[in-house]
DNA sequence: AGGCTTTACG
DNA sequence: CGTA
DNA sequence: GCCT
């Protein structure tokens, strides 16, 4: 019974829409929608209102963005989800805990000691994509990139040793001016002081160097499908650069699909994304999205959107009707080609949930391909073949 | 001397 | 075997 | 390679 007079309560609660941070499409298709149910909904703040829909994170955000004066502490906040939900099911629901809106940012974990002091625990230490000590964890990553390369146990943990180096450095909030900034710190050894020391004295490793122009490291390095067992193989080989390797008639280095486009895109791979590139991914899959579904959401993930840095890869996720979402993957490349409408679209349209994962513009052709992996699957592990991947193999083996 | 992320996927 |  |  109380269940009932709430409902009939909320029923008759002015809702209103708040139009900041929310797509125009979207914010006419809830609008629109929800008038034509016959909810009781507003696109003005006023005194009346009583519930408020919003895209913002926390009620505090919201207060600020609209610089509203009014005592706001007793009115329902929620997502738009639950007003989507209202329209699927017609009629306007009991608002449950997961729609509200949060008053208040949290508070930041206690995370790491702002005074950078290292804790007991490794997972508790700043971990910066951008840092002040790169010229050290770069020399290093080089040496760890052999270890892995090399492949066999030792050099395994080797690498994972440097590894673990490379991330107490990053985690240092002041550039290393002399070996006694990083001595005794946690992974910091003689391997690594030796390589620090040399950089401090001549301003670079020539360990580092040495396996950077090495025949071996120049070849194998930085090619997408190559790990420890390519590598050895190409080394025997006798390979001396990448060209050699394409121009050869060993039929193994054209079987592994990723193996022929780490060759064919070799040199877009190796060219770092840049935030601006990542963003016209993001307003692609965000246009494309909302064609197919005004609900779609889209989000930047990873380094872009926590760091603005550059990165080699741009990770995009989608959320559509049902259970559609959307991964999408941008590797380096130039960003003057729109050729993936089609692709995103076609995908879409077939498939609740689909995971593309690699795209590839070149810059010279105008063109961009696409490549989706070839397995679908929700949550519930569902599997199956896309159709349209056999496509766009075809189409990307066409401009090799 | 002995150990070193984890895991799903093609 | 290689990627993420 | 670095740690225990």
């Amino acid at each position: 019974m109380a269940e009932n007079s709430s409902a009939k309560k909320l029923k008759s609660t002015l809702i209103y829409l708040d139009s900041t941070k929310i797509f125009k499409r979207r914010f006419l298709t809830l609008y629109n929608k929800s008038k034509e149910k016959g909810f009781n909904v507003v696109s003005e703040f006023s005194s009346n209102v009583g519930i408020i829909v919003t895209e913002s994170s926390f009620v505090d955000d919201f207060v600020a963005l609209r610089n509203i004066a009014a005592d706001v502490s007793n009115l329902d906040f929620v997502k738009t989800q639950w007003l989507s939900n209202c329209l699927r099911e017609g009629r306007i629901l009991e608002i449950a805990e997961e729609n509200r809106v949060p008053n208040k940012q949290p508070p930041a974990a206690p995370s790491c000691d702002p005074s950078g002091a290292f804790s007991e625990y490794e997972c508790q230490r700043r971990t910066p994509l951008k840092h002040c000590n790169l010229i050290f964890t770069q020399a290093l990553r080089i040496l760890e990139r052999d270890a892995v390369l090399k492949g066999d146990e030792q050099n395994n943990s080797r690498a994972l040793a440097f590894r673990r180096g490379m991330c107490t450095i990053a985690s240092l909030e002041n550039p290393i001016k002399r070996w006694s900034d990083i001595k005794g710190l946690p992974h910091i050894g003689k391997h690594i002081e030796l390589v620090v020391q040399d950089i401090l004295e001549t301003g670079h490793s020539e360990e580092a160097e040495c396996i950077q122009s090495s025949v071996w490291f120049k070849v194998v390095d930085g090619v997408f499908g190559v790990g420890p067992s390519t590598a050895q193989k190409w080394f025997n080989a006798g390979f001396r650069n990448i060209c050699d390797v394409i121009q050869s008639s060993d039929v193994q280095n054209h079987r592994d699909e990723r193996l022929l486009y780490g060759l064919a895109f070799h040199a877009d791979l190796n060219i770092p994304v840049c935030k601006s590139e990542a963003v016209f991914w993001e307003d692609l899959v965000k246009k494309e999205l909302a064609a197919i579904d005004p609900e779609a959401t889209v989000t930047l993930t990873g380094g872009f959107s926590s760091y603005g840095g550059i990165g080699t890869c741009t990770n995009i996720i989608g959320h559509c009707f049902k259970l559609l979402r959307t991964d999408v993957c941008v590797s380096p490349g130039g960003l003057r080609a729109i050729n993936s409408n089609k692709l995103i679209i076609l995908a879409a349209e077939f498939i609740y949930c689909m995971v593309i994962s690699f795209a590839q513009c070149f810059s010279d052709t105008q063109e961009c391909y696409v490549f989706i992996n070839d397995f679908l699957s929700d949550r519930c592990g569902f599997i199956q073949y896309i159709g349209v991947r056999i496509l766009f193999v075809e189409h990307c083996m066409q401009a090799l």
